[in-house]
RNA sequence: GGGGCCGUAGUCUAGUUUGGUCUAGGAUGCAUGCCUGGGGCGCAUGUGAUCCCGGGUUCAAAUCCCGGCGGCCCCA
């Protein structure tokens, strides 16, 4: 038997768009051949990964006490109009539906680029007194926005096929703000379930969301070293409740604007998941989002097919008893050989390798996708023993890619250090910096680079530090990253 | 916002610079048969291309020109 070498990065880390395009086409996962720009299409397989990520952002969002709603994908302009900053945003990207039939619309019709101006309308009819707060609510809808850029497969799209959009509504700032830290507190749940690593960082003023007060960010790095948004936590204030008029009655009878926070996470957590996994195998995942977590090879030999593959399917029953998602790959005329690449393609975690040998032995071959290590163990314990080496990969995974991005964190106290920190390794780079606006957008365009903001939750290590760009006194650390 | 590159079977790709040799070549995939089977088996036969779309130049266009659609890269 030729053992299996240990699956390489080197695709995967030196040429990290041809992998992603690679990966996802010959899954498949996504087919980016629809021919409308910026879109693409779910496989089976793909969406069954899709599935098991939205499940879990379900779980954590209804664990603390979100309800899923579904609103209308049209907003009439004048909705989409009524909060200045939030429009002035949007307008250059919004899809518009102007005609019914060959006839003009009276009122044109935007599809959503995201859902405040069509919920928050709702929320004026919902919300009439104390009582009726606070509003927790979700949904996971398609939302469509005119990128000019060069759209890139799940990280750049027209539609955005999976957005969550969590929308709140409270009675007092204090509430609305503790809701702001409560949706950081999912967000970090769901990516620590999905083995995705992220910093959390308080965006720049001028880059918080559109009608925002402020904004708190999720960003991992890529195999390219180039960072990517994966979720978004923001606290609105009271802008959109004043431009919605969205009040409830105080004890006093007196009427207050209500507080608000709104998240969202999209489907670039997909690709991320995708990417900070693999390997030039292809996909490695995380036992939850497993489609197929344990992958049966029957290896038959001539005149004993029959017995190999009874075995096979009698294996398959007991795992499924124990609650594993499990398929017997027992196509004909595909050597074992061919089969491993495939289910090593498609990231399942574990397989199981059941050959006459095994038969007489009494015996399984049990191979991890994430070192493709091989153990043989006895056929009797498999549920046992597969049990083990899922949380053994998922524990592994969880480790091996926090250490990854933690060496793509770096410290530097001069513009050119950060320079040459992301051109050599990439990653996220923290500097000391003085909190002026005009001298962060300098920054960026000296840098060619995107400030991510301040590290949340931390503390402000840049104090009685220099700005790294104006020399100015520095009150706080800012994350510096090439992104997408 | 500015600049560049690309589009040929399901997929990847040769051919485009210098129009005619292209009745468009190869690999992979798919189908059938034999042979195999513990890391992408092998052989044979077969299948598969509106050369992205539209227009133009020309005796002649995959090849040159214009427009559109789609994809990719770089710079600010």
């Amino acid at each position: 038997m030729e053992m299996p070498k240990s699956p390489e990065r080197k695709v995967w880390s030196e040429s990290y768009s041809e992998w992603f395009h690679k990966v996802i086409a010959e899954v498949p996962v996504y087919d980016t051949r629809y021919p409308v720009k910026g879109t693409g299409v779910w496989t089976p397989f793909g969406f069954k990964i899709r599935k098991g990520v939205t499940q879990i952002i379900r779980e954590e969002l209804e664990r603390k006490g979100h309800e899923e709603v579904l609103f209308p994908l049209l907003i009439p302009d004048y909705m989409l109009n009524k909060e200045s900053e939030h429009i002035k945003s949007f307008e250059e990207e919004v899809f518009w539906v102007t005609h019914g039939g060959t006839s003009p619309l009276d009122v044109k019709l935007a599809l959503r680029p995201t859902s405040e101006t069509a919920i928050y309308p709702m929320f004026q009819l919902w919300i009439n007194a104390y009582s009726d707060l606070p509003i927790k609510i979700f949904q996971i809808v398609n939302i469509f926005r005119y990128e000019t850029k060069a759209t890139r497969p799940m990280i750049r799209v027209r539609e955005v096929s999976t957005f969550k959009e969590a929308h709140t509504a409270h009675a007092t700032k204090e509430e609305a703000e503790g809701q702001v830290r409560e949706g950081v507190e999912i967000y970090s749940r769901i990516f620590e379930r999905l083995r995705i690593p992220f910093v959390r960082s308080v965006r720049p003023d001028w880059d918080k969301f559109p009608g925002a007060e402020y904004s708190i960010a999720f960003d991992t790095v890529l195999s390219d070293g180039k960072a990517l948004q994966i979720g978004t936590v923001h606290f609105l204030g009271q802008g959109f409740a004043k431009a919605f008029d969205i009040k409830y009655m105080k004890s006093d009878g007196g009427y207050e604007y209500v507080w608000q926070a709104c998240y969202g996470i999209s489907e670039r957590v997909i690709a991320a998941l995708i990417s900070v996994h693999g390997d030039d195998q292809g996909l490695v995942l995380p036992s939850e989002v497993a489609p197929v977590q344990v992958a049966i090879i029957p290896i038959v030999y001539k005149g004993k097919e029959e017995r190999v593959v009874k075995r096979c399917h009698e294996v398959k029953d007991e795992l499924a008893r124990s609650g594993f998602r499990t398929v017997v790959d027992d196509r004909e005329e595909v050597t074992p050989g061919s089969k491993y690449f495939t289910w090593e393609l498609r990231g399942a975690p574990v397989r199981i390798e059941l050959g006459p040998r095994d038969l007489e032995a009494g015996t399984a071959v049990l191979v991890r996708r994430d070192t493709l290590q091989k153990t043989v163990v006895k056929v009797t314990s498999l549920s046992e023993e597969a049990e083990k080496l899922l949380a053994s990969i998922d524990a592994h995974l969880g480790g091996r890619e926090e250490k990854w991005m933690g060496e793509r964190i770096s410290r530097a106290s001069t513009v050119e250090d950060v320079r040459k920190t992301l051109e050599e390794k990439g990653g996220i780079v923290e500097a000391p910096w003085c909190g002026s606006r005009g001298c962060g957008e300098e920054l960026e365009v000296k840098l060619d680079a995107r400030i991510l903001g301040v590290p949340y939750n931390e503390g402000s290590a840049g104090e009685g530090h220099t700005c790294i760009n104006c020399d100015g006194k520095a009150d706080r650390t800012i994350r510096i990253a090439r992104s997408y």
